[in-house]
DNA sequence: TAGTTTTCCGTGTACGGACACGAAATTAGA
DNA sequence: TCTAATTTCGTGTCCGTACACGGAAAACTA
């Protein structure tokens, strides 16, 4: 049936296996003439390179590195990508493949710069790199792109920069869904509040973008506009952190809170505390704290940025590129999952 | 590093590379003793198969078989499945697979009889199925388990058939989350209608568990368990369709509707004709039609079955089954993803 | 123009790892 | 000792990749 292989292809063009073979990887040493004629009978004959025996030829070994924040004690969410890492690597075990991990301090921006100096552009293939130094990451993934290893982007998406790939969520459309579950539910109305809980925002670009779609819904939706109260806790202490969600709380009927990522918990805790059920609170990931609250609920919807997921498919998108010169989407969005009690079981893996 | 071949152990136990590979595929004529040790040989060295190299060296056909009701015109569900089909079968081109569909008429119960009588269970490896008709399709199962098919079930759970896996959803959990949902919105209070209108719902056994499951979380939640009504609407015209319901609004207040399958943009269609907007509605699955409506705001949220990636997973796992023999997990679960307007984006391909 | 060096274009083939078959070698049986 | 049965070896196959090498033509030297 069908299936034409290289051979089959020489022996029809009159010339030798290596001959097709040099055509097909543009490796040179062939003329004009024969060249074109190959090629169009490789067209013709629409031929597809067998990708077992392609592989197991090449057995080369393939380099990738991920480069993301360090899993730190106070939260789990870094820990979250790498389960991703080793699904991709089981996946892909029968190829020779090695996955290097560098973290970084999150909350210190030398201690990127530092490590990125030294690294060893020479011996990687590919880099899978959650960003969060803004100018920093766009730098260093200049610099990849001029030692031509490609760089495949996820959970924060860095426009300006030369990235081949990106794979992670909608930030603006997730605050916007957002909007829509603590719109839906806001039985007697009240205000909203957005609170940002990051280290320091402007270092994550999405969570700002977030907060951008959680507006936008109640801009198009009309009435309560004024009625959004934007909170921000950057780095506070838990002390500080009561005492500033107790004010809101006196000046305000709060009927809903967004929290724009996965510190989530940390609000959940406060309203168990407070003992304030009816406030209906959306956030991000399923942390196990934050799973808790969910199935006590205090905390009504999750969306679930699936961290191992985009680092499952970040990293075999990026070993597809690199080892079959295989062109991925530039965007990979993935679904914005929608985790409440109910169905919280048949997400967590 | 580690890779242990079969040549490696072929060195090590002083044997050929042909004697361990009659030891690990069990075809005998080797002596108990060399048997023995090349087993521990084995064992010890951790030897797997290199399944590039074996998958190129078997180059077998594998034929696998997929059978399901034939996509009808006033429904569009079950073209969705044929998707994940044609997913599957690009994803393992490179395989020598091949996958044949056998359609039956899913409201004639004889046709589904006849034609499996004659299905050709020696030329086939595996079997991927949609069941309807509950008592033949066990018997189907059985059949297929005395000629050493493998059956892998998907969309619709029949527990006691001998089937080697079953990919689909959680019915009764299903229901419960959109019980949840309708609850969460329900504003104002009001009836809460729970609408069945398969052809038969007897022959799909999840339509009955979605709406035990809806049920169960209104008794698990208390109060508004005498608000719940159930109405049949099996094989039901489009004008009695119309009285009934306008007879259910006349008698009651209501709040929300749950439809327990993809006709839900029936309901959503009454409901704009009507011009009712506020009602709360809830239903299953991405059928262009409810697509429509839920961007109108007239069904609030879907709960996706995700057919194309039932169908995917069910046919990739039956093939590792027979392919390499790779043990399957008997259940595998969707999630129960929550469509609403505002997420609906990232859950069409 | 004969002789030598480059350049160019191809050929042939050795992998890679698992698998299976024919043939050879060993053992058992009579 | 001869035959039959059992065990084991060696090798070709799957298909693509890449490298060593060879032949021929072109460029260059004297």
């Amino acid at each position: 049936m069908g299936k034409v292989r290289i051979k089959d292809i020489a022996e029809i063009a009159n010339v030798s296996i290596g001959t097709v073979d040099r055509v097909i990887h543009n490796r040179g040493q062939v003329s004009d003439a024969t060249r074109e004629k190959i090629r169009s009978l490789l067209e013709e004959h629409n031929y597809k390179p067998d990708i077992l025996a392609s592989s197991l030829a090449l057995k080369r070994e393939v380099r990738l590195v991920v480069i993301m924040p360090g899993p730190v004690n106070d939260h789990a969410f870094w820990k979250l990508p790498l389960k991703g890492v080793d699904r991709a690597l089981e996946e892909l075990s029968g190829y020779n493949l090695s996955v290097d991990a560098y973290y970084f301090d999150q909350f210190n921006r030398n201690d990127f710069v530092r490590k990125m100096k030294k690294f060893p552009f020479q011996d990687i293939h590919g880099v899978l790199f959650a960003p969060v130094f803004r100018d920093d990451s766009i730098e260093f993934i200049k610099r990849c792109e001029a030692e031509k290893v490609p760089v495949v982007l996820f959970n924060s998406l860095l426009e300006e920069a030369p990235y081949s790939s990106f794979v992670g969520q909608d930030a603006f459309q997730s605050g916007y869904v957002a909007a829509k579950l603590i719109s839906y539910g806001l039985e007697h109305g009240g205000d909203v509040a957005i609170i940002n809980m990051s280290a320091r925002t402007d270092h994550y670009a999405h969570l700002i973008t977030r907060e951008k779609g959680f507006r936008s819904f109640f801009e198009l939706h009309s009435e309560r506009l004024e009625n959004l109260i934007s909170i921000d806790l950057n780095g506070v202490d838990d002390e500080r952190f009561k005492k500033k969600l107790d004010e809101i709380f006196e000046h305000h009927r709060i009927g809903g809170l967004f929290v724009t990522n996965s510190r989530v918990y940390k609000v959940a805790g406060y309203l168990a505390d407070r003992g304030a059920m009816g406030v209906r609170l959306v956030g991000y990931d399923l942390l196990p704290e934050s799973v808790e609250y969910l199935k006590r609920d205090f905390i009504d919807f999750l969306i679930s940025q699936k961290p191992e997921e985009q680092a499952f498919k970040g990293l075999t998108s990026l070993f597809n590129l690199v080892a079959f010169h295989r062109e991925q989407a530039r965007e990979q969005y993935m679904p914005i999952d929608i985790i409440t009690r109910e169905n919280l079981h048949y997400y967590q893996l």
